[in-house]
DNA sequence: CGCCTTTGACCGGCGC
DNA sequence: GCGCCGGTCAAAGGCG
């Protein structure tokens, strides 16, 4: 037992996997030895481990044919940029003007389209890798053919680095199919497998759009005229003390406005990690609660993310796309009626006990709209925008949600992502959806028969977790101590360690909450896979999500050392930095959730980040 | 000196 | 057409 325990290969290949498994693996080795289950155990793991290693070998080759493809797409796309970057656009950058309809050609454009919320994870199936290379090497070709001229070039963003991006952004075009259905859904902006083109479009592949949504009509093939639709938004909402919060990324102010209904200024950010990231956010207190920040996110990274800002960005990919896979399912082309989609959370409580609750998509079922919902702190309510709310106090937050501010009301319906952890399901009016992929780590009691269902990514029915229907997180982590959350014991975990660490560390909660959320939009970038109750098999999600776990396996421990020197302690900076070192120490970007040691903070480490949370901008920013 | 913030001006969308 | 408003630009100045 000790022997697995200590053992790292054990560890690197289980952790990957899922938090779920990781405990019930953990959960079944400690509690389980008594009744003589640990060599069955062992035998089983190392079935799976075998496994694993097939698929490790598999994946290797595959990372090898997409390094082999890309670096023959990069040589091809910068001789062509050399040659004529006017044509550029016409070729890389994949993104049709928005408003146009696929015609003729331009169908086989949209099987460029990837929707691609949140991660850029590279780690796509082989086939659909090849398909996007070929795809783009072919059409790159016949536009040389054509025109004798070559496009812009691309990044030469390695297989293995995951641009986990904002994700806000797709291509906008129309389709027959469900799959573009929710392309469109998003935003007439790149989809971030353009990262390769967005690399060097930047900001000027959204003007592009812009002016492409001008000319819309003007082309040469037949046009459908349709509204644009504003870019996604993802607003989150943390009671902080500090400025700002900081999320992981580099940000440079470049405006501070007095928005209309606030007397406190709102500020303008974009990301300056990459020159050319469109990403910008928002920065504003609440007007009702200025304890409150709001911080709002718009837009797609175009290059990988700092290690510490994959959190954030695979969070708010994630609520974008629920946000967005909501709206689209009910007149989403520009249509004023754009439907709410509800979700449920807050993070306050991250620390009192998880019940993480995910409720996708209600618009599908039961739309869920909260009575005369609009705000008066939500930036540019006229843009689809999701609300993260990460503040201590539910009811508060939802009563702030249900102020009608009739002089305000928002075209696109704020949506509430609510991380309660309420005892009382009643308390939360979001739960109400039975039949849809509830995903919930419950605090209820035992005996209370809940609406909500335990999380199952689908485990239970894997070949060899039958018994993990069985599991029980809550039940699992009362066995450790949550008031102990000093001296995080090194990796790997006892049992009792890791429910002490996990149960205490606030972060848990906000890189489950990645994690959970990456699943769900896809983990592997999948558009299929991201669509909520979509997972009609949920076996297949299971492989899919152990197919993940394996191939970052590697990545466990460098990462951990990589985020040790991360560290703000400045209010929420320091939630919601946890929240980032959280994740990124523990949720891979591909979405595989990795239950490590917090980083243990250095003596006089700082944060090396020059994000508006730090130093500088504390004396500089809002008031 | 380079990078950053500040801040007034400017622009475009939208409603009346 | 006009005004309001959100968002961005860019010159000026500050800071390390």
């Amino acid at each position: 037992m000790q022997d697995l325990l200590f053992d790292n290969s054990f560890t690197d290949f289980l952790i990957p996997f899922s938090p779920r498994l990781y405990y019930y693996v953990l959960n079944r080795l400690s509690l389980n030895v008594q009744a003589g289950e640990l060599e069955a155990a062992k035998a089983e793991m190392g079935e799976v481990m075998e496994e694993n290693q097939r698929l490790k070998q598999y994946l290797d080759q595959i990372m090898k044919d997409y390094q082999a493809l890309q670096m023959k797409f990069y040589e091809i796309t910068q001789q062509a940029d050399s040659k004529n970057p006017n044509k550029a656009n016409l070729v890389t950058n994949s993104s049709p003007p928005p408003s146009r309809a696929i015609t003729g050609d331009d169908q086989d454009e949209a099987e460029l389209v990837s929707l691609s919320l949140g991660r850029t994870s590279s780690l796509d199936s082989k086939k659909s890798i090849s398909n996007k290379l070929n795809i783009h090497t072919d059409k790159l070709v016949n536009k040389e053919k054509e025109v004798g001229n070559g496009s812009k070039s691309c990044n030469a963003e390695g297989p293995m680095e995951r641009s986990l991006d904002l994700g806000l952004d797709c291509k906008f075009e129309t389709s027959r199919t469900t799959l573009l259905d929710h392309q469109q859904a998003l935003m007439p902006s790149s989809s971030p497998d353009n990262s390769l083109d967005d690399m060097r479009d930047g900001e000027a592949g959204e003007k592009q759009t812009s002016t492409a949504l001008k000319r819309s009509g003007s082309g040469d093939d037949e046009v459908v005229q349709q509204p644009p639709v504003k870019k996604a938004r993802v607003s989150v909402r943390v009671r902080c003390d500090t400025p700002t919060m900081n999320d992981g990324c580099q940000w440079r102010k470049y405006g501070q406005k007095i928005a209309k209904g606030n007397p406190c200024p709102r500020a303008y950010y974009r990301c300056t990690v990459a020159p050319s990231c469109p990403v910008r956010k928002q920065v504003q207190r609440c007007a009702e609660d200025m304890s409150i920040l709001i911080t709002t996110y718009e837009g797609t990274h175009n290059h990988p993310l700092p290690i510490s800002a994959t959190a954030m960005a695979s969070t708010t990919s994630a609520a974008a796309y629920m946000l967005m896979s909501g709206s689209s399912s009910s007149g989403h082309q520009g249509s004023n009626s754009t439907t709410t989609t509800t979700l449920a959370t807050t993070g306050a409580e991250l620390h009192s006990g998880p019940n993480f609750n995910i409720l996708p998509d209600s618009s599908k079922l039961k739309p869920f709209s909260l009575p005369n919902s609009s705000s008066t702190f939500l930036p540019a309510p006229t843009h689809p925008t999701i609300t993260l709310d990460l503040t201590s106090t539910p009811s508060s937050s939802t009563t702030q949600f249900n102020r009608a501010t009739p002089s305000f009301a928002p075209r696109y319906p704020p949506t509430n992502l609510n991380f309660n952890s309420s005892n009382n399901p009643n308390n939360n009016p979001s739960i109400s959806w039975p039949n849809i992929g509830l995903l919930n780590y419950a605090t209820q009691p035992p005996n209370d028969k809940s609406q909500f269902i335990p999380l199952d990514f689908g485990l239970s029915r894997h070949p060899t977790l039958q018994d993990a229907s069985s599991f029980n997180l809550q039940t699992f982590l009362q066995k450790g101590n949550p008031n102990n959350p000093s001296n995080p014991p090194p990796m790997p975990y006892t049992i009792a360690q890791a429910a002490k660490v996990l149960t205490s560390d606030p972060s848990f909660q906000s890189a489950l909450t990645a994690a959970l959320s990456s699943f769900i939009s896809g983990s592997n970038g999948n558009v299929g896979a991201g669509i909520p109750g979509d997972h009609s098999n949920i076996s297949d999600l299971a492989q899919k999500i152990k197919r993940v776990g394996v191939q970052t396996s590697s990545n466990v421990h460098s990462s951990t050392s990589q985020s040790t020197n991360q560290g703000t302690n400045n209010g929420c900076g320091s939630r919601l930095l946890s929240m980032a070192s959280s994740a990124t120490n523990n949720s891979q970007p591909n979405g595989s959730l990795m239950f490590l040691p917090p980083p243990s903070p250095l003596p006089g480490s700082k944060s090396t980040s020059t994000s508006p949370g730090d130093s500088r901008d504390n004396a500089n920013e809002l008031t």
